[in-house]
DNA sequence: TTGAAAGCGCTACCAT
DNA sequence: ATGGTAGCGCTTTCAA
């Protein structure tokens, strides 16, 4: 039942040459004899050779593989993504061997090594909302394995990365909600270790100093994307003794999570209160009312950070750090359009 | 710069023991001394020997590696159930690998060699929409790889499957539809090859008939998942003299077209007519009128699916195909409710 | 309890 | 143009 798969040299055996030639003869080397050549050819396809990545790999000591390490799979954005990796690298030879987090600082540190015990060539990682340190991916970098962070990025080490305007993305957005009449704009903001966090929380406040709108501590909340800790960051802000007349969210899921209480509580959206996402996920277009947002190209950024890691890998030598930062789109919709 | 990893050679110098002490420490054989195990264990801490999983899956012929092929990355369904089968995966020690057919049979004829060339120890599969052969599938089972079709199998291949019961979703789908007193219920079907449209398909001619409705073949059109497809099938429906007054789509995702182009018209959603998804993506939810749908478990698909391949990789012997046929659940949201 | 050596499948160097 | 051989890092058999 269980056929053993053909190796070279059941080629050389069937054909009475050396293992040699039938290798070279199959990595089209040009020294060797043309209708040798053909004998090869033609013999490995009647024996259904199917050359041994595994030791291709250890000889060569490259797998052709990168690595992706994701908090989720779930979500749209990371799934984008991903996709976008994933046709560059097939484009370029590459494989990919993805693993989840799911949002764990421990679990990330054992698919960092994982990784390393793979021998990927490459590594992307965007980070769990737990990584505060960088010490599990010195390996990596000790090694010389390239590393590509995108979107929740690390600033700190010397690598490159791929991500979004969020400072920009989260000023635009802001600024248009104090154009659309706004004054107590709250933000909810994402765990704060995440760059993303950071830049587009600062972006709002950029947003509010830029006209004059004072900033109000107890508009800005820190939330895990877990719906129940939206709801209940929501449920504070209603309660605020002077709730606030707009809220931008860290991102979709969240500006979703929220819309669902407000609208439980009987309020309107926009005329009580308006809403401004991130990211521009497929939901964000087709709730009621429609999501203002901020668009992130998910799959460009996945393509671009396969394209720039696959460079690394390939051209070790002119290698130079860079951030690629990607614009940002404000998307205009329902949730936010009420008179100035 | 670049530092080469340490291999077993490295530690054994290190210590001034052989190479098999070493490998007989870390694998903690029973037989190796307390002491110079403690001492290898030591060493390999100082000097971050990490294995190399390439040598041992060359050596021991296993790569524990599952390799997953889907039509897409990006659809929440299949991101979701490879969510599942990697979560599952990583809990028994194993990696995933994964590719995307982007629908397309050619790819996935070249997916499934690289994953042969991989040696990767099982493959998921979910057909593009174009195979209808399975030449391309018989080198990996005449090997004796465990192949695990879910949610697009195939019937031909004597493997085991994971998927809903499409039929049985389809027809309570179509009696809720009749139910509700549709009487000209069309079908948006998928591309014809696929499994899940056949079983929908039939599902919903199986409903029509139990309750004497009969079936109109203007009232059933096979469309590619493309939005400009859905688009023109939808106003091929609405523009015959006597249209529909509800339709059943194959999926969630060609029920949100259709509902676009429908109010895009002017129609209302359910007065004018019903509409009625499958999969139950978070779209679903969300869009106004709320779509009435059929939930799949996809992670749960996921999750068995690779437990299933994991008891075939680890107990070859005891293997029996098996199609496991997971539950559906009717979700009536407002897109079907209106007085009977 | 430890070591030497073979070999997984492949590529590449050094012969001829 | 072709063949022999070494060796990538590891595990495991056989000897000591």
């Amino acid at each position: 039942m269980k056929k053993e798969p053909t190796t070279l040299r059941d080629i050389a055996i069937n054909l009475g040459v050396s293992i040699s030639t039938v290798s070279r003869a199959l990595s089209g080397a040009p020294e060797v004899n043309d209708q040798t050549k053909e004998a090869v050819l033609k013999a490995a396809k009647k024996l259904n050779y199917e050359p041994n990545h595994v030791a291709q790999s250890l000889r060569s000591n490259k797998t052709k593989t990168i690595g992706i390490i994701v908090p989720n799979l779930i979500s749209h954005f990371f799934s984008a993504t991903i996709s976008g990796i994933q046709n560059m690298a097939a484009e370029k030879g590459y494989n990919v061997m993805i693993c989840q987090s799911n949002e764990s600082f421990a679990t990330e540190v054992s698919n960092v090594q994982m990784m390393m015990s793979h021998r990927v060539d490459g590594l992307l990682i965007s980070l769990s909302k737990e990584t505060e340190t960088y010490d599990h991916l010195h390996p990596i970098l000790n090694r010389g394995i390239p590393l590509v962070f995108f979107d929740r990025v690390c600033e700190e080490l010397n690598t490159s990365r791929v991500m979004v305007d969020d400072h920009d993305g989260a000023f635009k957005a802001t600024e248009h909600l104090i154009e659309t009449g706004c004054r107590r704009i709250a933000h909810i903001s994402g765990p704060e270790q995440l760059s993303i966090s950071k830049n587009r929380r600062q972006g709002y406040l950029d947003a509010l100093q830029k006209h004059n709108i004072p900033v109000r501590e107890e508009l800005i909340l820190h939330s895990s994307f877990k719906e129940e800790d939206v709801a209940v960051h929501t449920h504070t802000l209603l309660d605020l003794p002077n709730p606030p007349d707009a809220i931008f969210a860290v991102n979709d899921l969240v500006a979703v999570q929220a819309m669902l209480v407000i609208k439980e509580r009987g309020m309107k959206i926009p005329e009580d209160i308006a809403m401004v996402g991130f990211t521009n996920t497929p939901v964000s277009a087709f709730i009621e009312p429609s999501l203002t947002t901020v668009a992130q190209p998910a799959y460009q950024i996945g393509h671009i950070s396969a394209k720039h890691i696959l460079e690394q890998i390939n051209h070790p030598q002119d290698f130079i750090p860079q951030s690629i930062v990607l614009k940002t789109e404000l998307i205009v919709r329902n949730s936010s359009r009420r008179k100035a």
